[in-house]
DNA sequence: AGCTTACTTTGCAAAGC
DNA sequence: GCTTTAAAAAGTAAGCT
């Protein structure tokens, strides 16, 4: 009786360490990637849900924390992509998506496929870019994603060749080195989707 | 005229069969000229079968599974091969041993381009898994019959998750109605 | 700038770790 | 959960010329 009563605390303790843990790392991976302290809170709720659901079970924490984080952007309209969360993650890539597209399930979060826009304001900043080339690529996005042209397309890439195009556009010309660096993309990757976006717009 | 249910191809059958009797895989690595046998990898010996072609696991238990052959028909061709090399071998094999198909892979074309975001939401993000970030096809788990779809900005899916021939042409129907109904087939 | 190769996703069985 | 097999879809990536 008494062996149960220590155990039972133990595990109490042991899970109220786990969850601190958790708390602790999404805390950390938010300040690595500069998310605001609302989206930690959301992405807290998140792992809390999962954790009470049992998600945890057969995954590491910090794998789970790691999605939560994701998802959290995601939910805040304010996204990462897996590269950029995998990079302050001790969770590879392939992992984080596995387990995003699991707890997503599993809690209902139903979020929409990620909008290439929520990318403009942070990756255009991120190359010193004015107002006028961020609305410009968020033209851009607009006209090519209406013709069916986002299908399929990784959104990172998508708003990279936007961003791209624009600012060739504005006369603040970024070389697609340059683009391709904030954004974690290929050159070859914007080169495709910006020939694609500059026919969708009437231009050549 | 051409109907989207025209255009299914039968891509991948994956089947499982046994032969009723244990086998030394060692030794039948030897006897099998082309067998691939790795233990410490995997524990099926890997022998593959020209024409028709396919690749068959055989394991110790004398269970196989056999992969990659285009039809139902070429499996049972396949695995007859396989039969018979095993009885040259002077290994007892069933007279007819019962074969399962487990898996069928088919690919169509349904002529329309699809606006994969429009169709995440009208199909039910519930249903659905779309993330083109990792993968470009939409995921699609549909109930009757029991197949999982991927659907592709081109129109081109693929169907897989069946276990029978017509499987793949309900589904075809099913989605096309689906897509329809929600006004995103142009 | 191509071209080639390879990896991502789905489904399934097998035996064993 | 992983390991291996097969095949399609289309996007992305890396290596080589």
């Amino acid at each position: 009786r008494l062996r149960k009563w220590q155990e039972r605390i133990r595990t109490k303790d042991a899970g109220e360490r786990n969850l601190q843990f958790a708390l602790s790392e999404i805390d950390r991976m938010a300040s690595a990637l500069g998310v605001p302290r609302s989206v930690r809170e959301v992405a807290s709720v998140i792992y809390r849900r999962a954790l009470n659901e049992d998600l945890i079970r057969g995954r590491s924490i910090e794998g789970v924390a790691t999605s939560a984080l994701y998802a959290a952007c995601r939910q805040e309209g304010i996204p990462r992509s897996l590269d950029e969360v995998a990079e302050v993650s001790r969770v590879p890539q392939k992992e984080i998506g596995r387990t995003y597209r699991y707890i997503s399930q599993e809690l209902g979060l139903e979020l929409k496929p990620v909008d290439p826009k929520q990318f403009v304001p942070r990756f255009a900043s991120a190359l010193g870019l004015s107002e006028e080339v961020q609305a410009k690529a968020t033209e851009i996005i607009d006209v090519s994603a209406e013709q069916g042209l986002l299908s399929g397309k990784s959104p990172t890439g998508f708003a990279a060749a936007a961003i791209y195009a624009a600012s060739l556009l504005c006369n603040e010309k970024k070389t697609q080195r340059e683009v391709a660096d904030v954004a974690q993309v290929t050159e070859v990757t914007i080169r495709n989707r910006y020939q694609e976006q500059i026919e969708a717009m009437g231009f050549r | 005229m051409s109907a989207p249910a025209d255009s299914i191809e039968i891509q991948n059958v994956v089947a499982s069969t046994g032969i009723g009797q244990e086998l030394d895989l060692e030794a039948l690595a030897d006897d099998l000229p082309g067998a691939d046998f790795n233990p410490d990898n995997f524990p099926g010996l890997v022998y593959r079968t020209q024409d028709p072609k396919a690749a068959a696991l055989i394991f110790r238990s004398g269970k196989i599974v056999c992969t990659g052959a285009k039809s139902i028909d070429d499996v049972h061709e396949a695995l007859g091969i396989i039969f018979d090399k095993l009885r040259g071998l002077s290994i007892p094999v069933d007279e007819n041993p019962e074969i399962t198909v487990q898996n069928i892979v088919s690919s169509a074309d349904l002529g329309h381009n699809l606006n994969l975001n429009a169709l995440a939401i009208g199909l039910g993000l519930e249903d659905v898994e779309y993330e083109p970030e990792q993968f470009p096809g939409l995921v699609y788990r549909m109930d009757e019959p029991e197949v999982v779809i991927l659907l592709f900005g081109s129109g081109k899916i693929v169907i897989t998750g069946g276990k029978r021939t017509d499987d793949a042409e309900t589904a075809v129907e099913e989605i096309v109605k689906r897509i329809d109904n929600l006004g995103l087939l142009d």
